[in-house]
DNA sequence: CACCCCGATTGAAACGTGTCAATAACTTTC
DNA sequence: GAAAGTTATTGACACGTTTCAATCGGGGTG
């Protein structure tokens, strides 16, 4: 004998039910969606064939007929990055409110990967999408909203206001927020270290940090040295302090400012296993404000990220334009905050 | 004038594509999903067709004819622990592979949550189901199998064969591990920091702890003291240290066994604020083996999971499920490995 | 009592796809 | 060149839902 049980018992429709209580499929359809315009009795009635069929709606249908589904995207770069699962509970918890049910995508910082995941979009005729675009090239969302779907960017900035929404932080802000901390120190030999200068957050946060310096008189091309890497992540990070401390003691950085928390904490691993103490030796700043920032010893300093607050912003946005008649794109912009803690120190000599 | 343009051009179906291409319908149907029953000239032409209309198919259609739609959902306890976002990179590759798209859902630890995504993925008549269960009730899911959507429970080893599929790690084992490590070290007293016992895998991870001191001709009950905690997160962690610390230095426990990397890193941070050094003054043991166990100072000693592997053999097994005929549930059990590092050390009174 | 009005309900049509039996076109064989 | 066989294509229908014009029934009004 088989152990599945699934063919007992056909899944019922709605004309099944409405066989059972005595009425037309679309009195039931009437209690599903306007229970209002349905007698008491009668909705009565309906609800207890319901319940005693099991019946469960067939979403298929729905979106059939009306040409879109109750769902939408969450298209996100990287579901091992704790930032953006931040953001995923916030877009949860809004769409929750908002009866929308939020699939979640993940492009894995790939550009191929996030088309595949924008056409599935396409043919499920999602709602709508959050999207965190995996580089400047836009193309596929335009493609999106050409197909119906609205979409709105999340921590990208520089969307151009016709072609869609969008919410992020200010990363020109918060690279200066760092920089201003450091200066304020006495740091006058600062590494930014980063991912491709091709995504535009980063490339803010470098013009931000250069703005410190240059407020506070100082050459920012001078003070400010960048090593680039392909990837944003801890291994990156500790084999990164080669580079960071290439050239001698003499012209070691007194700072090492990092693009995203998971750099700084594998420059911190790194500067560990060679010996060197954080913060006496060199302070480390991070970006994000990751859960574990608080939890490595010594404190991780850390511009921080709105990022519950961002999810939820940027879902309330996707929401209104799905409502309103005549939507005009919004940009939003988030002001990040610095988070010190024990990894910057004053520069002693 | 209104920024959105989507009303521009009515989305076309397969019906346009046909008269288009001058074939009917169920030809253009054929060569979407067998392509080798049409002749190699309709095929071209029916394809020219399809890109020249930019068509997308629409899978409400599909998935109303069929009964079924082409996507598996992924249930999640938490989107932001990391050990779960490594699981769900192993289901969407394997998914991936199989044609199928992954709606990834977020239980949020919280049964109600549980019970409206099995309600959603119901509703959507997703094909099959990776969920990890947020109790020992499974009856949402014995329901949704008798709603036609099959599935595989995750990290559950305890699922009954005639109930369902399970892929998880011998947390038994686990914990013998672990505990083997700390008797190795001399270790005498240890206290297990759990979340709440309710949940099947601390309750066998203790099981182990116990085994090994017993094997090791040392009585548990003396050996091995227990801290509850309602979840398992750094802050819980953190704060309870004051538990483990009660009873002033006389009875402090030699070493902590935590139930999960995040409840460790939290205590490591509380013992560091109290001014005790591990290993020095306390070992520390983690279970998980997330990324930054390696990246704390010192090291974190854990028992790694996995992760990776649990992820795409749930899927695997998730998808014969879908394929066979006849399906004999199946149970699949990893065995974890402990990872040595630094927070781990003899233990010298 | 005929009329109208109004709320509640119905019936039919439509959404886009997949299936399958039936047909058409074409090839081979004698 | 006709019959048989093979391959390619068609046409019609079903899936479950929603919508909307049409109908029904009942109560109030003139």
């Amino acid at each position: 004998m088989s152990s599945r049980s699934r063919s007992a018992r056909r899944v019922v429709g709605i004309t099944e039910v409405a066989r059972h209580a005595g009425v037309s499929p679309g009195t039931v359809s009437n209690v599903l969606n306007r229970p209002e315009r349905v007698a008491e009795a009668t909705r009565l009635r309906v609800e207890a064939a319901i319940a005693e069929l099991d019946y469960v709606r067939n979403s298929s249908g729905s979106s059939l007929r009306s040409g879109r589904s109750a769902s939408v995207g969450l298209l996100v770069l990287d579901v091992t990055n704790p930032f953006f699962t931040e953001v995923a509970r916030g877009v949860e918890d809004e769409a929750a409110e908002s009866g929308l049910a939020v699939v979640l995508l993940n492009s894995a910082e790939a550009r191929e990967r996030q088309q595949r995941n924008v056409r599935l979009l396409a043919e499920q005729r999602a709602a709508g999408a959050v999207v965190m675009p995996v580089d400047d090239d836009l193309s596929d969302l335009v493609w999106l909203s050409r197909q119906g779907t609205s979409w709105v960017a999340l921590d990208r900035g520089d969307v151009a206001e016709d072609v869609g929404c969008s919410v992020s932080v200010d990363n020109h802000a918060g690279g200066m927020a760092a920089g201003r901390h450091l200066v304020g120190l006495g740091h006058e030999q600062v590494t930014f270290l980063t991912g491709p200068f091709a995504i535009e957050q980063v490339r803010r946060r470098h013009e931000g940090l250069r703005a410190a310096f240059e407020e506070a008189g100082m050459d920012p091309d001078a003070a400010v040295r960048v090593v680039e890497l392909p990837l944003l992540n801890p291994a990156q990070g500790e084999r990164a302090v080669d580079k960071i401390l290439a050239g001698g003691p003499r012209q070691r950085p007194q700072a090492v400012f990092c693009a995203n928390d998971q750099l700084a904490l594998g420059v911190m691993k790194g500067l560990g296993r060679r010996g060197l103490r954080v913060p006496d030796d060199m302070s480390v700043v991070g970006y994000d404000n990751v859960d574990l920032a608080d939890l490595v010893h010594p404190g991780l300093t850390t511009v921080a990220q709105p990022k519950y607050a961002l999810g939820r912003a940027a879902m309330r946005l996707l929401d209104s334009e799905l409502n309103e008649a005549e939507h005009v794109h919004e940009r939003v912009l988030f002001t990040p905050e610095l988070v010190v803690r024990g990894s910057t120190a004053v520069y002693r000599p």
